[in-house]
DNA sequence: GAGCACTGC
């Protein structure tokens, strides 16, 4: 635990900032939001009289109690009210339509009255950007109308969602409301499950399922209207699907196109869509009061925990939503909370901890779900996943220190990293909204309202600007698409991060010199992953190991989620993922070991516990092995398994990473050999101490110092064998008699 | 000897 994080005291100001400044890691973000910048008139003068504090000043019985219990407090001001649109309570509201049966439920709905001008909307224009908001119906409803109004008969409604479990669900809700069986007249497609047949007309899908059709059908042929939903998410699949769609819509005049987005940059879409009309529906939410700290809170870490500490004190019942920026803070919070109110007594109710992020086990996740016991107060320690893929219930206060992680990409360096930055004023809404679901709610803002109006962003800056390009231009290229520069995209990616992607595929021979797709790379173009991966498991056919490659590739394509390392057995995990490391064969193979020992239990989930190993990552690498084995067949490669010769598959691995090659420096740091840079082997690799002359590494990623995860050794030679156009023998030269630091150096080859 | 926002194909 930092030292400032006194949980006893009052913190000291200058204190806060400094530790706000260590965690920051983005300098000009650190500015934006520096508490001592010269905005006090403003504050006045947005505040004026408005002024309501919570808490001691207003409730005289429960301050004595309080100051009794806790001296540090932060002062909120109310500014806003996020408007309800219907407040009519769901409870009610839905006791009511039970009785009524589906079909007269449909018509309770806010978007039921709009009906028919939608419909009379779509007739007479092509494009219909729909601003709908939550709880309006939209995502279910339009798609029948359209049904109902006869569009099927010329093809299938598809309509897209950003996130698979959306996809699902809803589908299965619009099944049961139109009594058709789901999968048959209404179904959906998501990576691993085509719940579809010849039958289906609407077809609920992911938006990335959307995009690997057109490579199949170029013009979506067996669709009438394609409805883009959540547009405004602005995932990179919708941003690509805007160009193609908008393209196809030139030729194509029978297809209606139907851009769903929230009302903040409606006109946006609008104006990219050739001034699309706008057609806007109400949704149905509670009203929410949104309080800002009155002065800047430099420290939202300490922060969040007096305001929940606040809460929990003085407000009505009702669980508190906390939004983090990840697993660290999370744990560190829940400590905090648990220590500040351990030995409390009855002198506050119980609070209930639950921490939720994407990568706790799913055993443990269950916990936030679990109804909240009388006279306690649930407090749910969160993640971005609150956000926008899971709701939780009973929520009616929203703390929001304002942050969040955001990857971004460096085409110069080729580097990612994950940088904490304040989040733009829509992700700030979309998070009070998280506390008006069920009721009316309150958001506590950890910062002032000079910094919302002032400093944030209106939107987050679209994932297609922050992103390694390399399997999008692939994608465009294998749709026919050669000139990008110019491709109408709504918001351009830097063409350097284009210059890079078109550079890297083209040493990865998946271009030729014109830019046309090789038949390398339109094998390359039917795996749905990153090109390094996919040119990896082209290779495997000449080295005979494709089987050992797509293994790899699925255990690398999961991500860095494979292992388990709990704070409190940390040695342990330690040990258990160096038993896949025996003879230093370096992370891919042990990776594959990993994958083989699990195949070799059946799978077993027993066996997944026994050695700290993720069982949710490894069913996901499991789906991900079948879905590459299925098309290896595609793309005419033999399965082909040299496990005893694991030269060949370090190779293969090369053919595809020959980019990432780094040689081991004086002092033990690497150093990259195009684009040189100082790097790391990072201190989870089996290969941290062993220190291998040469290496090939997976991803370079910025934290604490460039590392590099998931490292390979290498021969040298193998560089100028696989890539004779990109390395020369002046590149591997390597004098042997150059003095290696003692222990470093010494090769297994 | 250190750190894993979140999706998606």
């Amino acid at each position: 635990m930092p030292d400032a994080y006194d949980v006893d005291g009052v913190i000291n100001q200058e204190k806060r900032f400094s530790v706000a400044k260590q965690r920051y890691r983005d300098p000009e973000a650190v500015e934006k939001m520096n508490p001592f910048a010269e905005q006090e008139a403003w504050e006045e003068h947005q505040i004026g009289k408005a002024t309501l504090t919570f808490g001691s000043k207003n409730r005289k019985k429960a301050a004595e109690d309080y100051d009794y219990v806790f001296e540090d407090q932060i002062d909120f001001v109310k500014v806003s009210v996020m408007d309800g649109i219907d407040e009519e309570p769901n409870e009610a509201e839905e006791a009511k339509t039970i009785s009524k049966g589906l079909q007269e439920e449909r018509k309770t709905l806010p978007i039921y009255p709009y009906r028919d001008e939608l419909l009379q909307a779509v007739k007479d224009h092509q494009v219909i950007i729909i601003v709908g908001e939550t709880g309006s119906g939209k995502t279910t409803q339009i798609p029948q109308y359209l049904h109902e109004a006869g569009y099927t008969k010329q093809g299938m409604v598809a309509c897209t969602q950003p996130r698979r479990v959306a996809a699902m669900s809803v589908a299965a809700r619009v099944s049961q409301e139109m009594g058709v069986k789901l999968g048959h007249e209404v179904g959906y497609s998501i990576r691993f499950e085509d719940c579809t047949s010849e039958k289906t007309l609407i077809k609920y899908m992911t938006d990335g399922m959307l995009l690997r059709e057109f490579l199949g059908e170029p013009d979506l042929a067996s669709y009438s209207v394609v409805m883009v939903d959540e547009a405004h998410e602005r995932t990179l699949s919708t941003d690509i699907l805007f160009g193609l769609v908008k393209d196809i819509a030139r030729f194509r005049k029978d297809l209606k196109l139907l851009i769903s987005s929230a009302t903040l940059d409606a006109e946006k879409f609008s104006d990219y869509f050739d001034s699309a009309p706008i057609f806007k529906i109400p949704g149905r939410r509670f009203p929410v009061e949104i309080h800002y700290t009155k002065a800047p809170e430099a420290d939202y870490i300490d922060a969040a925990i007096v305001t929940v500490l606040q809460i929990h004190v003085t407000q009505s019942p009702g669980d508190i939503l906390v939004f983090l920026t990840g697993q660290e803070e999370i744990e560190t919070v829940d400590e905090i909370l648990k220590h500040r109110t351990r030995g409390l007594g009855t002198k506050i109710a119980e609070l209930i901890i639950c921490p939720i992020y994407a990568n706790l086990p799913t055993e443990l996740q269950a916990k936030i779900f679990e109804p909240t016991p009388e006279g306690a107060r649930k407090v749910v320690l969160a993640t971005n996943i609150a956000e926008t893929s899971l709701t939780i219930d009973g929520i009616k206060y929203v703390v929001d220190p304002g942050f969040c992680k955001i990857k971004s990409y460096n085409p110069r360096t080729g580097m990612e990293s994950l940088l904490i930055n304040p989040i733009s004023k829509a992700s700030a809404n979309q998070r009070a909204g998280r506390s008006g679901r069920t009721g009316p709610g309150k958001c506590f803002r950890l910062y002032t309202a000079y910094n919302y109006y002032n400093d944030l962003e209106d939107n987050t800056v679209p994932e297609i600007q922050r992103t390694n390009l390399a399997n999008v231009v692939l994608t465009l290229k294998s749709l026919g698409i050669h000139d990008l520069v110019n491709f109408d995209f709504m918001d351009p990616p830097p063409s350097e991060a284009l210059l890079r992607a078109l550079e890297q595929l083209f040493a990865l021979n998946a271009l030729n010199v014109k830019g046309e797709l090789t038949k390398t790379g339109r094998r390359m173009a039917e795996f749905p992953l990153d090109p390094m991966l996919s040119k990896m498991i082209v290779a495997s056919e000449k080295y005979k190991c494709s089987d050992e490659i797509i293994s790899i590739a699925s255990m690398l394509s999961v991500g860095n989620s494979i292992f388990y390392r709990p704070k409190d057995k940390q040695v342990h995990a330690d040990n258990a993922r160096m038993n896949f490391n025996t003879g230093n064969v370096g992370d891919h193979i042990a990776l594959l070991n990993v994958y083989n020992s699990w195949k070799e239990t059946d799978f077993s989930t027993q066996w997944c516990y026994e050695n700290y190993i993720q069982v949710r990552s490894m069913k996901r690498a499991r789906d991900i092995r079948d879905q590459l084995e299925g098309l290896l067949e595609r793309v005419e490669i033999e399965i082909s398994t040299n496990l005893n010769d694991l030269d060949t598959i370090k190779k293969a691995i090369t053919s595809g990473f020959f980019h990432h090659a780094a040689k081991l420096q004086k002092n033990g740091s690497y150093r990259t050999l195009k684009n040189p840079q100082t790097v790391y082997i990072h201190p989870s690799s089996g290969l941290a101490q062993v220190h291998p002359r040469w290496v090939v590494y997976h991803e370079l990623v910025l934290t604490t110092k460039e590392y590099m995860r998931q490292v390979t050794e290498l021969k040298p030679d193998w560089l100028v064998e696989i890539a004779p156009h990109y390395y020369q023998l002046k590149d591997v030269d390597d004098p042997t008699t150059k003095k290696m630091p003692r222990g470093q150096g010494k090769s297994a080859l």
